[in-house]
DNA sequence: ACCTGAACACCGTTCAAGT
DNA sequence: ACCTGAACACCGTTCAAGT
């Protein structure tokens, strides 16, 4: 459980002086955000992650709210969702945009525990600055007035958040892990509601399982990104 | 603190037997989710709330998790989001959705407690299934396939809880209620970062501290549904 | 300066007991 | 059957103390 920032062993509470650092804290709780879930993070399960005690913590963080805010921009900058090249072609925009925002989508949809923070956190880290930054310069380079890309920097970003909640909030249903159980107990589950009470959501069971199962992000985004500019 | 199912004040403890029922808890919790923030909903301030001890709560419900469904759900059907006429013009659907998911903007964005719990719910209550079938419905009679008709559905449903998360979220930054103020200090805050590391963020600061006051949801909503149908 | 250990107030929840 | 009161394990956090 516990290890070194050099990444050899210790044994609890051996670890060397000052060799805690902010960085090495938001890394250790971007780790349990990835292999558990950010929900569950816990100040104690942190220390205990790093081979310290959780008061050790409080010498680097204010509280857990700054730690949550850290461990966030950290996620955002690990997710690298402005990292590559806008294309030649005369659309080349619109490409980069849809990959940018679904590989944030990816990013979310894999790291389920960070959703619920998403509506708290209210700071923009430098991550998060630096992708707005990249987005924005893409946006205007296709020809968009300053007002026109962040209104759609905006717009983008909440459907992408949104499609991921319910994606992770309804594949998480039932089913522990197989998609096509899940989609089965989905369907019938929808199918065993009264048909007089909801006809039309009965009669679309089969559609609604299948996208309880595999959300229409990339649809919408598209739907999102059509006839924006003139070329 | 302390009422009665009849609205008559009790003294603690006093409480009537068999006087506390589902219906009445799940009201009290929509209660403090409107008055307070359901993220600071707790089981002894509920009890609080209904004058008795927490414990006689586990008597209707097996948890905390289950009481949070049910105060959503509730909160669903207190929205009344599909509860409005479809009209008579051939684009009419089209409107009556605009109306329809406008409605549930503002209701998560009147009730912001509820935005860390929409991404964990995973079972859908009566009151959403009642508000699916009222959308399906339209979106069929508007002549979209049960296929599109649901990820159209499903499409907006996620801007919509995106969009309503960022609102608030945002909107939450700082500047504690005055609009005007909160708009000038973000604005001020954009504008304090180097220009030379973020400069089309700190060059949008004014139209971006415009997003954070009032997101731009209509907007996105008509992109979502604009060229859907033939007609 | 940086970390520990004990303690506090609060949370959801269990359990045995009251009526 | 329905509610109470005491208790438990866990949480974030404070504080005084160690090196």
């Amino acid at each position: 459980m516990a290890r070194s920032h050099a990444g050899i062993a210790v044994a609890p509470g051996k670890r060397p002086r000052g060799s805690l650092s902010r960085e090495e804290i938001l890394e250790a709780g971007l780790l349990i955000a990835k292999r558990d879930e950010l929900t569950r993070l816990t100040m104690k399960k942190l220390a205990g992650e790093l081979g310290v005690t959780p008061m050790a913590i409080y010498r680097h963080f204010e509280n857990k709210a700054e730690v949550i805010d850290g461990v966030l921009d950290l996620f955002v900058r690990d997710a690298a969702v402005a990292d590559h090249e806008v294309g030649k072609e005369p659309d080349a925009w619109r490409r980069w945009t849809l990959v940018t925002f679904g590989k944030m989508f990816d990013a979310l949809t894999q790291t389920p525990g960070v959703m619920p923070f998403l509506s708290t956190t209210s700071r923009f880290g430098p991550a998060a600055m630096s992708a707005l930054n990249a987005v924005l310069e893409v946006l205007r380079r296709a020809g968009m007035s300053e007002k026109q890309a962040v209104d759609t920097f905006a717009v983008l970003c909440a459907y992408t958040i949104g499609a991921a909640g319910l994606a992770t909030a309804w594949s998480r249903a039932d089913g522990a892990g197989d998609p096509d159980e899940e989609r089965r107990r989905m369907r019938l589950s929808i199918e065993a509601t009264p048909r007089s009470d909801f006809p039309n959501v009965v009669d679309a069971a089969a559609d609604l399982a299948g996208v309880l199962q595999r959300f229409p992000f990339q649809m919408g985004l598209e739907r999102l990104l059509r006839r924006e500019l003139p070329d």
